[in-house]
DNA sequence: ATAGATTATGGGTAGTTGTGGGTAATTTTA
DNA sequence: TAAAATTACCCACAACTACCCATAATCTAT
């Protein structure tokens, strides 16, 4: 057994062709899909990057959403907003998935995409954006990120 | 019953191969591993070094990880700076294992490899470099460590 | 001291993975 | 409705990785 049965770790470097298509990690491949589920949901990352959810995940997302009352305006603008972007996918033969235009522009994905595992789901981003926004983020939290080490590296 | 149980402890010198192959000590393989998880977790280290965690030890860190909101920004840089670098891994039938170029160079590792116990975890080192960044962390807080030495040396 | 076992290091091979492109089917557009 | 564009499906190859075996060095036990 290894932790990858359920968890999404480590970093890899695909083109992203002509046609819009990444390669999944083979690492991915069964931690994303099972044999009686196929399928995996697509979206728009909170970072300018695209993410990826097993079914599973997403099921837990949507069971939160049919909760939340369509009588309050700023939960109808939260229900759009997390279900908008996203869309249910299979990758090809070969493992790949296409990303589809709008997912693409949103992300600035070019020649080469990097794919992090981020333990429950996927992300792919553009290496070079995902530089300054980590660059960023650190800068303006380094005390919270610093306590997060603090609290959790063994 | 030995110290060795649980813990790890000592210093060793392998040759990382050419296929960027390390041997793992005979002494490490049973605290690394057990009869019913044969695999380990190999990341980045805060200093230029390779780390190997047992799953019971990343698992904790893993399970801290889940609990962090993704709404929150710093939270996701967090996560993806651990995350990113880890890999699952098994050694051979020869008790090696194979560091991901990623790794390789983010260590400097060379011909020479340098493995330290470190209680509940490994370092893999380039042993020029471990040298040099000791003397420098003594130089810079001298006194921190003296009074370390002082509070826990018996 | 010697034989057997374990450990450390190197290399070969088969299977898997990553990448590109072709063709048919489907959708979109004029 | 027909042409154009897009998408889905298929095949092929190159590169890499996992697995296997071989040998030398070291350790252990009698």
């Amino acid at each position: 057994m290894t932790i990858n049965q359920n968890t999404f770790t480590g970093e890899f470097s695909y083109s992203l062709d002509i046609k819009g298509r990444v390669n999944i990690p083979a690492k991915f491949r069964n931690v994303l899909t099972s044999d009686n589920e196929q399928s995996f949901v697509i979206t728009r990352g909170m970072d300018p990057c695209v993410w990826v959810y097993p079914v599973t995940v997403w099921q837990s997302i949507e069971s939160e959403l049919r909760k939340l009352s369509s009588l309050s305006r700023i939960n109808r603008s939260f229900v759009r907003s997390t279900v908008r972007y996203a869309s249910s996918l299979q990758y090809d033969k070969q493992g790949r998935i296409a990303i589809t235009p709008n997912l693409i522009e949103y992300a600035q994905l070019g020649k080469e995409a990097l794919i992090i595992g981020m333990v429950n789901k996927i992300e792919i981003w553009n290496p070079k954006l995902l530089d300054s926004v980590d660059q960023e983020s650190r800068k303006i939290d380094s005390s919270e990120f610093d306590a997060l080490a603090n609290q959790i590296i063994l």
